[in-house]
DNA sequence: TCTGGGGTCCTAGGACCC
DNA sequence: TCTGGGGTCCTAGGACCC
């Protein structure tokens, strides 16, 4: 093992001619509040929380100025700011956070098309080809580490090992700005001390489950029979749990994966027990996620809404459709027959979500529209139907020069617009 | 202390089919 | 008449991750 921290305390070298840490985990140190420092340098040092100033709101980001008065993402804002009443809380900035974003994958980019990225802040890159330009996983990681600072400003963690949960964890121990390389030799000295809590789908349930077995390290875990396991947590997750406790990960670095849902939910400063504000704001989060849904060029068959009532209660009902769609419109029809049939809305709703789910690739053609409507097919009569349906000049026809998508697209933008709620 | 918003995966029961 | 077993889909809820 090698961890060399950014203040170069120490620097140790894994051996030069290791080949086995292939995956490479790259996590951004405090993403978000880094990103609000480099507007802020004043604020360098000091205690900085991200998040909204309203009365539900909780912690998106904390410096580790803030983090050592307890502080940490998802706390509940009121709860951080008693711990550390003199942070200053900025608001977040989400399209910072995205050009950022993409600016470090571009830079992982050069040394591996192989790049995972998992969420806004950390990537998984497959590092096996970049080896023979870049040298070992030390050499990358130092070099992808100072290109990051040198362009951007911000600091990131690196780690690197044979597997995903292993260069994950890797990253995770290397922070904050730190790089640490677990060689397969390495993986179980590594590993199994670490506590329960450290192994991919542990969280508090399940560490309670794992505690009340007797087991406390990854270690445990791995020396307990699956059996036990699996009476405790269920198939899946023991089956898991018991592989990764012995550093075995299948899981490959994947650069494709497909969106499987889309959806939206707000939470209201207040509960709401009004109807009309319920439709009115399952509208907008519709017509949201339709967007979204054309912009992925899918359609959705299962239309699921999500209420939390005043008690924290969480019901959620789905229906599928018989035919895909990508309209808000829809999503929004079947939501609200959904919140109707449900009939709780008079308690008090503190949120409400709505969520597209079974995505396909875009049906295509009229049927999502009108399934009635084969006239569709034909660019000429789609003209004439449409704009019967929203009148005269509602289409632009440059949108109907294009490929078949396009002008789909471009007619289903106009149909969410423009039908009447 | 009082709990966001974006997701993924798993379980379990019932319907339905062979 | 009374009854198996496997597979898939649908639905609701929950744990977990960032």
């Amino acid at each position: 093992m090698s961890k060399q921290d950014g203040s170069s305390r120490q620097v140790t070298t894994a051996p030069l001619d290791d080949r086995t840490a292939t995956i490479m985990h790259v996590d951004m140190d405090a993403f978000f509040a880094s990103v609000e420092l480099l507007e802020r340098p004043d604020l360098r040092g000091k205690p900085v929380i991200v998040g909204h100033a309203s009365a539900r709101s909780v912690v998106t980001a904390a410096t580790y100025e803030a983090r050592r008065y307890g502080v940490n993402s998802a706390m509940p804002m009121a709860v951080a700011l008693r711990r550390c009443p003199h942070a200053v809380v900025l608001e977040p900035h989400f399209d910072r956070y995205q050009h950022f974003s993409r600016q470090v994958r571009a830079i992982f980019e050069e040394f591996t098309p192989r790049v995972e990225p998992l969420s806004i802040d950390e990537a998984f890159l497959d590092i096996t080809g970049a080896r023979a330009l870049f040298g070992g996983a030390y050499a990358i990681g130092t070099e992808l580490r100072r290109r990051v600072l040198d362009r951007t400003g911000l600091t990131c963690s690196v780690g690197a090992a044979p597997t995903k949960f292993l260069a994950k964890l890797a990253s995770t121990r290397a922070k904050p700005d730190g790089l640490l390389i677990v060689p397969e030799p390495d993986t179980l000295r590594f590993l199994h001390p670490q506590p329960i809590s450290a192994l991919w789908g542990v969280g508090p349930k399940t560490a309670d489950h794992l505690t009340r077995l007797g087991l406390r390290t990854v270690a445990d875990v791995a020396a307990v029979p699956i059996e036990t396991l699996r009476a405790a947590i269920g198939d899946a997750g023991a089956t898991r749990l018991h592989a990764l406790a012995w550093g075995r990960d299948p899981r490959i670095v994947d650069t494709v994966s497909a969106e499987k849902s889309i959806g939206h939910e707000t939470t209201f400063e207040t509960d709401v027990r009004d109807a009309e504000t319920l439709k009115r704001e399952l509208l907008r989060l519709s017509l949201r996620v339709g967007e979204r849904l054309r912009r992925s060029d899918v359609a959705a068959r299962t239309v699921s809404l999500k209420l939390r009532l005043h008690d924290f209660t969480t019901l959620t009902r789905s229906r599928t459709l018989n035919e895909p769609t990508d309209l808000g419109r829809r999503v929004y029809e079947e939501a609200v027959t959904l919140l109707e049939a449900l009939g709780r809305h008079g308690e008090g709703v503190r949120l409400i979500g709505v969520r597209a789910e079974q995505l396909s690739a875009d049906a295509g053609g009229g049927a999502v529209l009108w399934d009635d409507d084969e006239s569709w097919r034909d660019t000429e009569a789609a003209v004439d139907a449409l704009n019967a349906k929203f009148g005269e000049g509602a289409l632009r026809p440059a949108a109907l020069l294009g490929p078949g998508g396009a002008r789909r697209h471009h007619a289903r933008e106009q149909a969410d617009r423009d039908r009447p709620v």
